[in-house]
RNA sequence: GGGGGCGUAGCUCAGUUGGUUAGAGCGCCGGCCUGUCACGCCGGAGGUCGCGGGUUCGAGUCCCGUCGCUCCCGCCA
C-alpha cells in the first residue's frame, strides 16, 4: 500500500488512491491532464500522476453554488493535454450508471472547487495517452514525454521492483553493497574499452570498466566475502535489442565457495525476482547442461529449450553414402547434424529459403530429404543413400512417414550454429514456442580456451582470463572452465565462475594466451600482487539486469527498459551524444583528432 | 566491416502499371453541446513524400548516391 503524500501546497492525495471510501470528503489532487471531455457546461478532466487517473469534473456556476467551480470553470475550459494542475474539491460518488469499471477510481470523481494551473504545455508530439507504436527516435528525442506513458512506468516500477528485490536477498545472506571505480585502467583482453583522456597525465588513459571483474576479485582477498553491486557496465562494440555500449549487472562474488554456492545463491535472487515480478518461472533447482550438450542438440549456447526440434549428429549414421556433399566434409573432419521438422510441407521455394537462413552461419546449405513409407526417403538426395544409413537417420530422428528431414553439413561449430539458427527459425515460423513457458537453465562445463586460428596467439579465453579450470592445463583445447551461465528462454542473462586464486595457475594461463610474465604483470600486476597476499577461493557471477527486466516486460528490446538508452548507432538523439567538443577541450586533456570535423 | 528492412501531415498509416489538385484515422484550431470517460456534432488548418542527383513529356512510385532508424552476421575477455 501506497504511503499518502506528505501534505502541501499542491495536494494531499494521490490521484490514484481515491476510492468510494473517500465519498464526502475534500481532497487536493495534482498531476497532468491525460484528457479532457468538454461538454460545453460540464467539464471533465482526466488527471494523472504517477499513481494513477481521477476524473475531475467542473460545475459551472457562481462562487457558493452547490459544487460550483466558480472561476475555475473559465480555466478548465483552457486545459489542453499535458497541462499541470493542483485542484481542490469534493470526492463525490458518482451516480449508478455513471460509474467506470475500467478505471480503478471509476467510482468517484472529484467534483473541482478551485484549481491552479501550474504549468501550460504544448501539443505532445505524440499521444500520451494511447499505446500507439512510435518511431522511437522521436520517443528518444521527447524522452520525458515518452517516460510518462503508462507502459513506460509500469517497466520503470517493475526495474525498480526487480533491483529491489536482488537487494533484499543479498541482504538477507550478509552481502555488502560496495562501489568499485568508473574511471579505471584499460585491460584490453575483452570488449573494446571506452577511453577517457587524462587532463592531469597527459598522454595517459583511464578506461570505463567492462566489468568490476578485478575489484570484486580484490574484495574478496580483502576478506569482504560477499560483495554485490548494481555495476553500470561499458564495452565499446556494435549494438543490439539486447545489447547497450552501457548496461546495468547484478555483480556478486563469494569467497570460500564453489559453483554450487553461487549457484545456490543465485537462484534464490532470481527465484525471489520472479516471483515478485508476477513471472511464472519454473521452481529451482535449475537444469544444468553441459556446454557440448547444448551445441550438439540445440545448436547454441543459451538454448531455446521450450521447443522440440533437436539436433542430432548423424555423421556416424551417413558415413560412406554415395552423397558427395556429406562425404567430402567427414572425410575432411567436417559433421553431419540433422533435425526433424515433422509432417510439414514445404514448398520448393520455402526449402530453398532455408538455405539463406544456415548461410548467414556460414553453412552452404540445407539439405531436405522427406520420410516415405517403411523407412524410405523420398527426394532427389534418397539415392545416395543404403537403407541402413537410412534407417539409421530415422532411428536416430524419430522419423515416421510424411516428416521432413534438414541436414546441414560442415565443420564441426559452423554445422551446430547453422541448423541451431534453423531450428530457431523454424520454432518461430511454426509458433511452436508456447508464450506462457518459461525456461531456466544453467550452462556448465565450458571449454576454457577458443582457438582463433591465429599462429602467433592461438588461443583467446572464452569467458575471462580469470576464470577456474577444471583439472590442469596440459591440453588448451580440452580445458573445461568452472564457469556457468544462466540462459532464459534462450536468451544468455548471467554468467559468472569459480576463479583463479592461484598465482602459478594465473600466470599459466596467461602464458597460454601468449602474455609472458613481464606483460601479465604490467597489465595486471595489482591482481597477480593481491592474489600473493592470501587469495581465499572464490567466485561469482553477474546478472543483466537490462535482459532481465526486459524478459520480464515482455519487451523485444532493452532500450524499452531503459530510461535514456542510446539507439543502434550508439547516439542519444536527446542530448546528441556523442558531439564534437572545443579544441580548447582536446588541448587541455592533450588530444588531437584525426578525424574529419563532424557538424556541431 | 558485411547483409536485409523501413523513412509520405504533429502521430499511426494508405497511395494501383510512372499520370489531374497526395488521402484516411487520431491529434490540433474554431464553433455548438450539463454526465462524458477513445464524449458527440459542424467547420477548418496542416505536406521539402528523409536529403541530393539521374531517367522521363511527367517521379511519392524507377535508377544511383547519401543520411537516419532497425534487425541479423562479424564483434561482444
Amino acid at each position: 500500500m501506497r504511503a499518502a503524500p506528505q501534505p502541501n501546497g499542491y495536494r494531499d492525495t494521490w490521484c490514484g488512491d481515491l476510492s468510494g471510501a473517500d465519498a464526502g470528503r475534500q481532497a487536493r489532487v495534482a498531476g497532468w491532464v491525460h484528457r479532457r471531455r468538454d461538454h460545453g457546461g460540464l467539464i471533465f478532466i482526466d488527471l494523472r500522476d504517477r499513481s494513477g487517473i481521477v476524473q475531475l469534473v467542473f460545475h459551472p456556476g457562481g462562487e457558493g453554488e452547490a459544487n460550483s467551480s466558480g472561476a475555475s470553470f473559465a480555466a478548465a475550459e483552457r486545459l489542453r493535454s499535458e497541462h499541470v494542475v493542483s485542484v481542490h474539491g469534493t470526492v463525490v460518488e458518482r451516480e449508478e450508471g455513471n460509474k467506470n469499471p475500467n478505471l480503478a477510481t471509476g467510482d468517484i470523481e472529484l467534483a473541482v472547487t478551485d484549481m491552479t494551473v501550474l504549468a501550460e504545455a504544448e501539443t505532445p508530439p505524440f499521444p500520451v495517452d494511447e499505446e500507439v507504436e512510435v518511431d522511437e527516435v522521436l520517443r528518444l528525442q521527447h524522452r520525458a514525454v515518452d517516460l510518462r506513458r503508462e507502459a513506460m512506468q509500469r517497466v520503470m516500477e517493475l526495474r525498480h521492483l526487480i533491483v529491489k528485490t536482488m537487494r533484499d536477498v543479498l541482504d538477507e545472506r550478509d552481502f555488502l553493497e560496495i562501489e568499485t571505480p568508473i574511471l579505471t585502467r584499460s585491460t584490453p583482453e575483452g570488449a573494446r574499452d571506452f577511453l577517457v583522456p587524462s587532463r592531469l597525465q597527459a598522454g595517459s588513459w583511464y578506461a570505463l570498466p567492462q566489468s568490476p571483474q578485478l575489484f570484486k576479485q580484490l574484495l574478496m582477498i580483502a576478506g569482504y566475502e560477499r560483495y554485490f553491486q548494481i555495476a553500470r557496465c561499458f564495452r565499446d562494440e556494435d549494438l543490439r535489442g539486447f545489447r547497450q555500449p552501457e548496461f546495468t549487472q547484478l555483480d556478486l562474488e563469494m569467497a570460500f565457495v564453489a559453483e554450487d554456492d553461487v549457484i545456490e545463491v543465485m537462484e534464490a535472487v532470481m527465484g525471489a525476482v520472479f516471483t515478485a515480478a508476477g513471472f511464472d518461472a519454473p521452481p529451482a533447482p535449475w537444469p544444468r547442461m553441459p556446454y557440448a550438450e547444448a551445441m550438439l542438440r540445440y545448436g547454441s549456447d543459451k538454448p531455446d529449450t521450450r521447443f522440440g526440434l533437436e539436433i542430432v549428429d548423424v555423421s556416424a549414421a551417413l558415413r560412406g553414402s554415395q552423397f558427395k556433399v556429406f562425404q567430402s566434409v567427414i572425410d575432411g573432419g567436417g559433421v553431419v547434424r540433422a533435425l526433424n521438422a515433422g509432417a510439414r510441407d514445404m514448398s520448393r521455394s520455402e526449402l530453398d529459403g532455408l538455405n539463406d537462413v544456415v548461410r548467414v552461419h556460414g553453412a552452404k546449405a540445407v539439405a531436405p530429404i522427406y520420410v516415405g513409407p517403411d523407412d524410405t526417403w523420398t527426394g532427389n538426395l534418397a539415392k545416395f543413400f543404403t537403407a541402413e544409413q537410412t534407417a539409421a537417420v530415422n532411428g536416430a530422428l524419430d522419423a515416421s512417414e510424411g516428416d521432413l528431414l534438414l541436414f546441414v553439413a560442415d565443420a564441426e561449430p559452423v554445422a551446430a550454429e547453422s541448423i541451431g539458427g534453423l531450428r530457431l527459425e523454424l520454432g518461430r515460423r511454426f509458433g511452436l514456442v508456447d508464450e506462457g513457458r518459461h525456461d531456466l537453465l544453467w550452462i556448465v562445463d565450458w571449454p576454457l580456451f577458443e582457438a582463433t586460428g591465429d599462429p602467433a596467439q592461438p588461443w583467446t579465453a572464452i569467458h575471462h582470463p580469470f576464470t577456474g579450470v577444471v583439472g590442469d592445463l596440459t591440453d588448451p583445447a580440452t580445458a573445461r572452465s568452472r564457469g556457468y551461465d544462466l540462459v532464459l528462454d534462450g536468451t544468455e542473462i548471467g554468467g559468472g565462475s569459480i576463479r583463479i586464486h592461484d598465482t602459478a595457475l594465473q600466470q599459466q594461463v596467461f602464458a597460454i594466451l601468449g602474455m609472458d610474465e613481464a606483460e601479465a604483470q604490467r597489465r595486471f600486476g595489482f591482481l597477480l600482487d593481491a592474489l600473493k597476499q592470501g587469495a581465499p577461493p572464490h567466485g561469482g557471477i553477474a546478472m543483466g539486469i537490462d535482459r532481465i527486466v526486459a524478459i520480464l516486460a515482455g519487451r523485444d528490446s532493452i532500450r524499452d527498459v531503459i530510461a535514456f538508452p542510446k539507439t543502434a548507432s550508439g547516439g542519444d538523439p536527446l542530448t546528441g551524444a556523442p558531439a564534437p567538443v572545443d579544441d580548447r577541450q582536446l588541448r587541455e586533456l592533450h588530444v588531437a583528432s584525426t578525424a574529419p570535423k563532424p557538424d556541431a
